[in-house]
DNA sequence: GTCTATACATCGATAGAC
DNA sequence: GTCTATCGATGTATAGAC
């Protein structure tokens, strides 16, 4: 017969407990922001009581803080796992699904809206979590793609970096305005064709 | 010897506390936000009671819708006064003057920072400032400069409005990554690079 | 119109029982 | 570790005097 430690397993439970803390913050926080997020709504959302909230974490900015990093980190993981640029497919045809799947991946995710939506606002208050997210999200991204463009010197490309930076920017600024700021009935422009003038901007049609 | 109305005089009385509430609340809310910022200290910091600020405004959610509606105003000036598109400059000449005006006026303009956040950060909660912004700021920005795009054939764009919004996306992002959060040292670029690199894109020296 | 005073709810955080 | 109960501070909003 199989012996179960019982510190082990209590342990164990503990641990879940602070899952279900996560999970329940995260609702919240996403939903409401941090001042409007209360820490009784949060032990609610959780199933635990607000003591136990605050066993687990030190106070409301420890576990908010907590939270956006876990979220950032996913988001990491979800942009960096599948498309590790592949040096052997063509820059155009490599670009394009590229900024098909950024845009198709972010539009209609609402929890991606939300917290995107904390990023930004929040990030006066809480000036660590914008540059943590910077630095291990915008940063990485910016770098793999700039050397992509660099490595393709066909393209003629005079800043391969500076390009990036184009190319970046115009995908974030066509999901903040067109999803964050709701502008899609007031601003219409088609996802398509966005991508195909900005991959025609860069990779003209000559090459 | 002038004789003035007292009803007029209390009357003007009247509207200059509503200008400090509002001024009061510009501050607090700027530096807060929404949900942070309480009716207390605006009262405090616009120098008036709290009984006064319910009596100029309804709520809290009126003063504020109040106040970004006003700051969207104000803003809409700074956009649009000095610079409508004179057709008879060179296109790169314009755009690249276009670009440093933009980028210069909004870089260490930490008030203008907040006010981005904001709009960003409350437009899950705020549907409608969002919209309004982007209809009464950002849609006549693309449309002028859609026009003055379209009607410089010789770039051969094959779609002008697009490309405004790579021009514009490219210098909205920059301002997000750089200044609201935090990003010049993580990911150093400089202003004249992205912009240089930017015009040569849109309007390359075969032209 | 503007004030003081206050009603009533909710906030973040903790003490103490188990 | 987790709970109930509660503390003191602060929140929005209003009543009533002047």
């Amino acid at each position: 017969m199989v012996q179960i430690e019982p510190r082990r397993l209590e342990r164990q439970k503990s641990v879940e407990k602070a899952e279900a803390i996560i999970e329940g913050a995260m609702q919240e926080f996403l939903a409401h922001g941090y001042a409007a997020t209360s820490m009784d709504r949060i032990a609610e959302a959780a199933g635990v009581s607000k003591a136990t909230v605050y066993s687990h974490f030190q106070d409301k900015e420890g576990l908010f803080t907590e939270l956006i990093q876990r979220l950032a980190r996913e988001r990491y993981r979800t942009i960096f796992d599948p498309q590790h640029p592949q040096s052997l497919e063509e820059p155009r045809i490599f670009l394009r699904s590229l900024a098909t799947k950024i845009l198709d991946n972010a539009t209609g995710d609402s929890q991606f809206h939300d917290f995107m939506r904390i990023i930004v606002g929040e990030s006066g208050r809480f000036p660590q979590l914008a540059r943590a997210y910077v630095h291990n999200i915008t940063k990485p991204f910016i770098e793999i793609l700039s050397q992509y463009l660099a490595s393709h010197s066909e393209l003629k490309l005079p800043d391969p970096e500076a390009t990036v930076r184009v190319f970046i920017g115009t995908l974030v600024s066509f999901l903040i305005f067109q999803e964050l700021l709701h502008g899609k009935k007031i601003l219409p422009m088609e996802r398509d064709r966005l991508i195909d003038n900005l991959i025609y901007l860069i990779v003209p049609e000559g090459i």
